[in-house]
DNA sequence: ATCCATTACTAAATCGTTTTAGTTTATTCT
DNA sequence: AGAATAAACTAAAACGATTTAGTAATGGAT
């Protein structure tokens, strides 16, 4: 078995302090008995039994992730920016998925607080509505910081993307195509990401004075790719004519791509279509998916940084300030954008 | 602040004991007791130190996870498989990518037992070939359980696909198709299911009386969309002509794909592709990718399941017995091996 | 020789639980 | 009545670290 503090003190014949101070180099330990105790601690394995070392520090070095769904290819390249950050500074990862439900998502937060990592990072699912659970990790005092799905109203730190300009570059660039009936598949009310994508939308269209036309738009719940495949197929019975799509996930344009193929619509030659949050799917499928790159890992990056420096400056402030990042999207044009209408 | 055990005594005029086990439903503390202690915990959102109580107990109710590599969806998969059924039972789950490298999953190891998780779930980096870390996981006694990438010499339990038999139903699936022709792209050496799937195309060869061409055995190192693209090329200009190929993972097939549909040689009509995992991507593409199903989520559950019950068990017995779970794959037959060649 | 620093330690409390071994009080049995 | 038993607690140790306060030994200044 792998030796304790009291293990190393007695062989040693040293006290527990003493040990442990040598390890963590406190002044008033010798020079020569500090060697002699690391070395021996080193040969012997010893490592410090991390849920005694947070008795006493308050840290577990352990930070928690809830996504919505570990599936996703997006959350699981926020997952990884984060891990790749807290591996190299020692930090574990906790991780839960809510499956987009609030009931779970609340368990999870619970289950986190009660294990006291350092840190919360969160995406809230599509259910959340109340946010009490929230209110509850920051009055524990432990760092909350929301990420791509965030709610505004909460007083903490949040990484997400500028949702809005993001659809406008869309959109901007089927205009720039010379689509000038474009349809668009938005999400719910509920996570502002949709809203946003939204008015990016709206606010192309208006730059281009082009009008806007409700009946262009059709409103996606789950935002799958069998979604998208009805919605496309909705539209297309409707009677509704259109030269571009521009839809709120990259899920939703595959859908709606599978259809028009079926139907012999020709993507991109009769409609243009373009997705949101580049998936690493749509880079395969064919025609290849246009979309907006939302940096997945750097996102994850960045939320991990945040929390790095919001602990180192924890002492020192009482009020401490909070950060919203704001990350910029990219337009990624590949085929199912790739010709233009006009010629 | 959350209130402590100590906090609740002090309210109740207890000692800490008797609300300790007021709320462990012990025996010997009365009814009355009991349900005023209950209440009162509630009333005040109580919730046991998760450290402290380990430092008796000796469970965390954490295990480790350790995948090569997040945003592989296979991967993502498993994990999901894993937290439905750990957030279930109340457990936490901590989860490293290794990014296939040995070193960085000895530390995530090392960082697990210091965290004395009660499980790790490992899945091998390619890398890997020292197992001084999984002794060490087995010497701690904590439970060691390998999946997919295993290590047979390792004795832990294990979940693992039938590589052979699943390479075996893919490259018979072919045959059937009327190919004669059939190339391999295979994995390299470390890994024992690139070996086994290699044996499974073998066998399914020699069943059927065709004759074994190392020529048409590519070898594969990342198992990547452009190493697929490459390999197919290298094999295309190497003039040795095909009408089959079956790859080792939907990767490599998709990249094949790609490059034959520049080529403009047609698949499935020229040649007959399919992968190996499912990865959900292949559903999307176009043609889609014909697979074998290895049910990642299912893998994860079974995981999971499996430490459960050895937990159970963990007293009863003094010598654990390991199970080795082999699953069963499935062929999924999508567009890419639709057509016959015969007609 | 005495006093004061400085150096290099040790003792003991503490973090928040669980659990073993009592202890007190009430109840039952003979 | 007195002993034995049961019920309902409490006291205190323990888990494995960290840290505050204290102490012994040494050296230098006066």
């Amino acid at each position: 078995m792998k030796p304790s503090l009291k293990d190393i003190s007695k062989a040693l014949g040293l006290s527990t302090a003493a040990v442990s101070k040598a390890l963590n180099d406190y002044p008033d330990i010798g020079k020569a008995t500090k060697k002699r105790v690391k070395s021996y601690a080193k040969k012997m394995g010893y490592q410090p039994n991390a849920q005694a070392t947070f008795l006493r520090t308050q840290k577990t070095k352990m930070v928690g992730v809830i996504i919505p769904n570990a599936t996703n290819p997006f959350f699981a390249s926020i997952l990884e920016g984060i891990m790749n950050q807290a591996q190299k500074k020692n930090y574990s990862v906790l991780v839960g998925h809510s499956k987009e439900s609030q009931t779970l998502e609340k368990a999870l937060v619970g289950r986190f607080l009660q294990q006291k990592v350092d840190g919360i990072f969160l995406s809230l699912a599509q259910d959340t509505s109340n946010y009490d659970h929230l209110e509850e990790v920051i009055n524990s005092k432990t760092n909350l910081i929301l990420f791509d799905k965030v709610a505004k109203v909460i007083n903490c730190s949040k990484v997400f993307v500028d949702d809005k300009n993001g659809a406008f570059q869309a959109t901007t660039h089927l205009i720039s195509k010379g689509c000038t009936k474009i349809a668009h598949f938005r999400g719910e009310l509920n996570p502002q990401n949709s809203i946003d994508r939204y008015l990016g939308y709206r606010k192309a269209l208006a730059n281009h004075k082009i009008s806007y036309d409700p009946k262009k738009v059709l409103i996606s719940r789950k935002g799958s790719i069998d979604e998208g495949y009805q919605l496309a197929k909705k539209l297309h019975q409707s009677g509704i004519e259109i030269d571009g799509l521009f839809c709120v996930t990259d899920m939703l344009a595959l859908g709606a791509i599978r259809f028009y193929k079926e139907q012999k619509v020709e993507v991109p030659n009769a409609i243009n279509v373009i997705g949101f949050s580049n998936t690493m799917v749509g880079e395969l499928t064919y025609p290849s998916l246009s979309t907006i790159d939302q940096k997945a890992i750097q996102m994850g990056k960045k939320v991990m940084k945040l929390f790095l420096s919001e602990q180192r400056h924890e002492k020192d402030e009482k009020n401490p300030e909070y950060q919203s990042i704001m990350l910029k999207t990219k337009l990624l044009q590949r085929e199912s954008t790739a010709r233009s209408i006009i010629n």
